[in-house]
DNA sequence: CGGTCACTTGATCGTCTTCAATACCAGTGG
DNA sequence: CCACTGGTATTGAAGACGATCAAGTGACCG
């Protein structure tokens, strides 16, 4: 394959003014812990990246040489056995904050689902930001705690729950997390394939293919179109997801 | 049941010295990011509570009142289901640190397999205490992330692993921690019942049992007995445990 | 149009679960 | 001393849920 037909990475480069000061990730990151005053300091260590479809732009197992911070689109996180199996253990969307690790390799992959576009920090010189702005670490160190919350309910849901119960799950998920702010919406976007949600809930494609057939035709959700989900009975869906019925 | 018989946590009313500066986990746990000048403010929060096998001191979904730090013995930290399934999370030792999460709730059960010593901070004053202390909290932050590394690959073994592959990297990841610096024993307890290993691995305990007993007719590892386990081939173990083989 | 890709649906298979019986040990009290 | 109990572990037989194998549809695209 030539360079061009592998989609690589697009870097922009920035050339006006701030990038982080008209960032539409900003209110939901990690980075506005940090004022408008210095908002320069982190303009300055920051490299705006654009990732096309299906772009792999972490590599488990590679040396770990950046943060990220995506501000658009959304990634599938994933770890691989040898033999190709594959565990999505997250999506991350807008706002994330990616590559928390100790270790100096990558513990996971992230690719493209959308066209995305996130920030990179090299590791070295956030360290110093830190250092500056402990209340970046603070936000981290919340970020970090939902993160081991969530990751835990998914143990959980991989571990105990069924085919059902955890389509139920994954989409009750979704439904929460349709609008950030309490409101939440009955129709919205469903960028994955079925089978990211085979890899990410422990399942195959087929299963979930039968599954989300069987609650259509239960009503407790609509699909009207590829890549479009409908929660019909939202309450329903709940019960289900939390192993009741 | 009696007060007496139900076996509640015994306070120990730490009256002579600082119980911060004798404390044997504090090498491995996130107190040694504060120094020996400054002990006395954190034994000043800090205090020792003595747990006996089987009781249960964080209840999922309580009010989060405390953090908490193991300082000997060990714990299982577990999900549960309406119905009484179970998903351990973890298991804690010595240097653990519980209780990260931003919500007003516990969003886990802790309950000891052995005795079990550990310290308790209430929530509002470490929060000062990191504020005064922001070594303790890139520590906090670095312990985080590591966690978070470990759910991602217990994430991958649940979804994706055998019942044979899954008992493997268990034993493996036993191994690997029987011994904290590079060196590691052969021979070490597992205080964990099949039950535990089964809720962990997201099996039942037939499966944990009749695994076991394949895995030591191949001689890959010994059970002398009740509590007692014994890596006889690591480097196959390992190669179990990967998914290959 | 042929090609690929994502998805759906059906039939069969296999791994792990479920149900059940047995053994073992420690503690308790007749 | 021994029966009785409760908890833990092992082992066997039967069953179920989801995986695997396979076929077919529709959408998109060069």
């Amino acid at each position: 394959m030539s360079a061009v037909l592998t989609r690589p990475t697009l870097l922009e480069s920035q050339p006006a003014a701030d990038p982080c000061a008209h960032c539409d990730a900003r209110p939901s990151s990690v980075c506005n812990a940090i004022g408008e005053r210095d908002l320069s300091r982190l303009a300055a260590l920051t490299q705006v990246v654009e990732a096309a479809p299906g772009h792999t732009f972490i590599s488990e197992g590679e040396p770990a040489s950046h943060f990220f911070n995506i501000t658009r689109g959304t990634a599938k996180l994933f770890k691989l056995l040898p033999d190709g199996r594959r565990q999505i253990t997250g999506f991350a969307t807008a706002g994330h904050f990616l590559g928390l690790a100790v270790s100096d390799t990558y513990a996971f992959s992230a690719e493209a689902l959308e066209p995305t576009r996130y920030c990179r920090f090299p590791r070295n010189k956030l360290r110093g930001l830190l250092r500056d702005f402990p209340a970046m670490e603070a936000r981290l160190l919340e970020v970090a705690s939902n993160e081991l919350v969530a990751a835990q309910e998914q143990m959980l849901l991989l571990g105990r729950k069924t085919a059902r119960e955890r389509l139920a799950s994954f989409l009750v998920t979704l439904y929460r997390h349709s609008a950030p702010c309490g409101r939440t919406r009955t129709r919205f976007p469903l960028p994955m394939t079925r089978g990211d949600i085979a890899d990410y809930l422990g399942l195959t494609i087929e299963t979930v293919s039968r599954t989300l057939t069987v609650l259509r035709k239960e009503g407790l959700i609509d699909i009207p179109g590829p890549g479009v989900l409908i929660i019909a009975n939202a309450a329903a869906l709940e019960r289900v997801a939390g192993g009741l019925n």
